[in-house]
DNA sequence: TGACCTTGCAGAAACGTGTCTGTCAACGGC
DNA sequence: GCCGTTGACAGACACGTTTCTGCAAGGTCA
């Protein structure tokens, strides 16, 4: 009557439990957890043993019963952003995918998952799944899905330096504000009289932080403050912004655009306005697409690193999950680069095509 | 000596369990977990008091136990196939990153989560949490971790044909001969005389079932096949074989690109011989990308239609998992759709930028 | 009036682990 | 010869649900 021959009395011969593993090594329960977990004082015949036992039942510890004693799931949240029913926003498809990937393999060098959890307040999705963590991607000012997890006493690192008060464990970002300088002074150098930004008409901290830096920049400089903004997530308004802001009577002679697409879009708007670039008008945009490489001309670009901050974000959350006393302050600042090709250097030294960039290039 | 009492002894007073609604509602914990499941009988009243005093205590149910109790996870893997230690291709950025969402947006509404998963075969990471199901994305031929998965009785389903024998439960895949056949009597038909390819040299099914039916076009309609073959991972080496396929002597007149980049690449290809696209080469590229509806000229392209790929496979493997007799058949062929834009057509009505597309189109 | 059904709810058995406590033997020191 | 110590293991409980079984009260019908 053990509980091996009850569990063989279901007509499935399911799976093989701990109780099977130790009837058939003929040792206790304890014993196996022990042997597998490589935890008690067990003789190394006795634990060697185990193993090939459960190897050879093709044993696998139930995950839902470990993380129901421990407490412990080894799952982390990854919460985007949603436009109306759908995840993910349209202009962060390459920066979203490139940091998704770099977190999901830095979770799992560390011996944890990730789950992608949109970002609503519904707490029946939420609750349904046992997180040790999550990873919340610019969270918006006092966003209550924050707010609910820190509650429930989960750490939680952000993606974006969180606005107002958000109570998050950590958080990963760039200087948005020096890396838009950066780029106004290179384009400046470049010889630009009247410089223009292609900006959004959303609230988040990306779009806030540029447009004011860029707004401040003006105001030194003493130059008058030229842009178009336009809804960012709406992949048709991108090009119309583009001409519009070339349109204007005073146009720019250099452009800065804030999102992924503004590149084509604005190389587009200038040859429905007959400008030559570099010659007529300078162009960056913030992109971590490598077609701005092979565009004619190729086109600077601001990549913000999604792979560093990825790696960073998931770092600090599994640190604080285990309660690593981390040496890394819990805010980290993550350098920007500015990829300097064509579209952005007026005399440009030879016309021929920037190299490939390395694979290997993080 | 109740256990509310027990619960509360913790120095924490970690999260309200069953017990605790119960002792404070007043009733037992069958009564409170049918209340809150909506089932067993009970007066609308009872119902109404014990949702009340959940509320009150911010009661979320344990998803472990749940788990463990139910042997539902109401989580579904994602298998993403990998180079070196990094999960995800280059090359296949956009379509992963559309198709990815669709499926979230899929499981999200039928109340299951996805965890993004590696394809190896390290036990220790799959072992690690309770799956109902997976997706599999373009399965190798013998795939361990499919037949691990299967062997576990787990559905799985794969976007992608399988290839081989391998036991899926079901699968999604578009109609690759097809679509390249399409693509090559539509070049012929805008006046190509000498198509060419892009291709390659991994093994994978689109690229086999793509490159075949180029070839047996070129058979049947008495062409040379002129193609170039390239590590599609390798984000450097398309340019390098779209400039070979234009230096070749036996220069194609038109050009079909397998993957997501060789727009752009031939594109630059074709600048640096001096070929006007569409009058002396046609283009077509295999993307999901909308900047080439920007480009100079805009390029055809052919969708594989991620986000059906990805709504279609999610569906099935819910069904699957729950048991449904599922009208649909387990295997579902998706259509592409074909972008024709400038570079593809001879005689261009207008060179006026192609309007870009609605944001609801799927 | 007892047999029988329905309603409203309580008790307790699982689910499969990890781990605390306890037992038994061997062993060494005094 | 007794006691404390240590090694190697077994028993039992707890994690927090869901659900099966069952009980009592009240109503219906022959």
């Amino acid at each position: 009557m053990s509980r091996a021959e009850t569990s063989r009395r279901g007509s499935r011969p399911s799976r093989a439990g701990i109780r099977d593993v130790a009837a058939a090594a003929g040792v206790s329960i304890t014993t196996v957890s022990d042997a597998l977990n490589g935890k008690g004082r067990l003789p190394d015949a006795t634990r060697r043993h185990v193993r090939e036992v459960a190897d050879r039942l093709g044993y696998r510890p139930s995950a839902a019963a470990r993380t129901l004693r421990t407490g412990k799931s080894g799952l982390i949240g990854l919460t985007v952003t949603t436009y109306g029913d759908e995840p993910f926003t349209f202009t962060e498809f390459a920066y979203f995918a490139e940091m998704a990937r770099a977190a999901t393999s830095a979770a799992l060098a560390r011996g944890y998952a990730l789950v992608i959890l949109p970002a609503t307040s519904r707490h029946d999705v939420w609750s349904n799944v046992a997180l040790d963590g999550t990873v919340v991607i610019d969270p918006s000012d006092q966003d209550p899905v924050v707010s609910e997890l820190v509650r429930q006493g989960l750490p939680v690192v952000s993606d974006g330096r969180p606005a107002g008060s958000l109570p998050v464990t950590a958080w990963v970002d760039n200087d948005h504000e020096a890396a838009v300088l950066g780029i106004l002074d290179h384009l400046a150098d470049a010889g630009a009289r009247r410089i223009g930004l292609l900006t959004g008409t959303t609230t988040d901290t990306y779009t806030h932080l540029s447009t004011t830096a860029y707004l401040r920049w003006c105001e030194r400089v003493g130059q008058d403050p030229v842009y178009e903004a336009y809804p960012a997530h709406d992949p048709c308004a991108g090009a119309v912004a583009a001409d519009r802001l070339l349109a204007r009577p005073d146009r720019p002679d250099a452009v800065y655009g804030l999102f992924d697409p503004n590149g084509t879009d604005l190389l587009a708007a200038a040859r429905r306005y007959g400008l030559r670039v570099p010659d007529d008008l300078l162009l960056v945009c913030c992109s971590e697409s490598t077609v701005y490489a092979n565009t004619e001309p190729p086109i600077t670009t601001l990549s913000l690193k999604p792979r560093r901050i990825g790696t960073a974000v998931v770092q600090l959350l599994i640190d604080a999950i285990e309660g690593v006393e981390s040496d890394d302050p819990v805010e980290q600042v993550i350098p920007t680069e500015l990829i300097v090709r064509t579209s952005s250097q007026r005399r440009p030294p030879r016309t021929t095509v920037s190299p490939p960039r390395s694979p290997e290039e993080r």
